[in-house]
DNA sequence: GTCTATAAATTGATAGAC
DNA sequence: GTCTATCAATTTATAGAC
């Protein structure tokens, strides 16, 4: 058989694997329900990954690579700080809405005391937020924003009113909107808008 | 045998299982892993709660039941509302940092497919916020808060500014504090003054 | 490479002695 | 009420035919 046919198995497998490990997380995935879902014999599944941690390691890989890599290059531009700043929050926020199950299934799988795989995979990861550190003091001295904004602080901030109305839907819907799941689709419509205003009122110089 | 030591052995293992559930998950936790916690013998879990399903129903609606017991009846007195405001928001992430494991919990099995029973407690639960929006009307009626304030909005964004930092610690430590616990636990020591800051700007009537 | 068959271990749940 | 022993089903993983 092919060189091409076995690349193609390979990757129905792990995008299987993406499916459901992000769907049930990693205890509630069976090898048995990926293998359904590529089409494919269960044994394959040990053929190319060898284990279901393997598997499982290569899919929380993936997820946190696709996350990561949606945060950070995105202030590798030279556009306005705000502008930078606004671009991101739309970006991430269509990032999240049209992969809602990858923050929930890297957070879920980060609090698990018996998954060191997962904890693991981001100590040995080079993520940091040196580079937005560094903007945010250049922006300071500039004076475009507040001199008592924290980097950090204003990070996790900007990720928070992202993510959160995302992995909280199935709390939201029912709770806050009694079940009228058009009335959350407008709500995250206008998400974007109602970030950035938060975020710049932050920011502001006063 | 006594119904003292009845009632006592049913509680242990319901504060073992409590425990189990919210940090492994539901498919994460196995009948021994509770048992072991509440040193007993496993066949005793079914004697009491017959199936793992009805043990988990029981530890999520607790979950679920102390989750909307620190949310819903703050603003219940009758204090100035940025007042209310200001103790919520203390009240709710010193609960949220005693049990940072129950929203992860809560949320994560609520994302789940495959988990009808947390879907359907929350469904048949009373949990609305109604009381919330009178509040809000109210005081948009006495001037004190922004006309344009939405009271879900509102109520999502703090809910959010105080939850996200607890359930993200494994990967904000590690990536925005660089593996230093002490930076992230002084992070949040400060993180009431900050969300109020942040709350109370934008609430603020200009 | 892909399949069938099956091993080996885990796990939820029950029977029955005390 | 609590324990030991065990069943029955599930599930990860491997052996071996094609």
């Amino acid at each position: 058989m092919s060189d091409k046919e076995k690349i193609n198995t390979e990757e129905k497998i792990l995008e299987a694997a993406k499916e459901v490990f992000t769907e049930e997380g990693k205890a509630g995935t069976k090898m048995q329900m990926i293998a359904d879902r590529a089409g494919i014999n269960k044994s394959l599944l040990h053929y190319y990954y060898r284990s279901k941690d393997k598997l499982f390691a290569s899919v929380f890989k993936f997820a946190f690579g696709k996350m990561a890599s949606k945060i950070f290059p995105i202030f590798e531009n030279d556009d306005h700080f705000l502008t930078q700043l606004e671009q991101f929050i739309e970006n991430y926020l269509s990032f999240l809405v049209k992969n809602p199950f990858i923050p929930m299934f890297i957070l879920s799988e980060l609090n698990k005391k018996h998954n060191n795989i997962a904890a693991e995979l981001i100590i040995n990861s080079d993520v940091n937020i040196d580079l937005f550190d560094a903007i945010v003091k250049k922006e300071i001295q500039k004076g475009t924003i507040k001199k008592s904004i924290k980097a950090k602080n204003l990070l996790i901030n900007i990720l928070t009113l992202c993510v959160f109305p995302v992995i909280a839907k199935p709390i939201i819907v029912p709770v806050v909107f009694n079940n009228d799941s058009d009335a959350y689709n407008n709500y995250m419509k206008n998400r974007k808008d109602e970030i950035i205003e938060i975020v710049f009122d932050m920011i502001r110089v006063e």
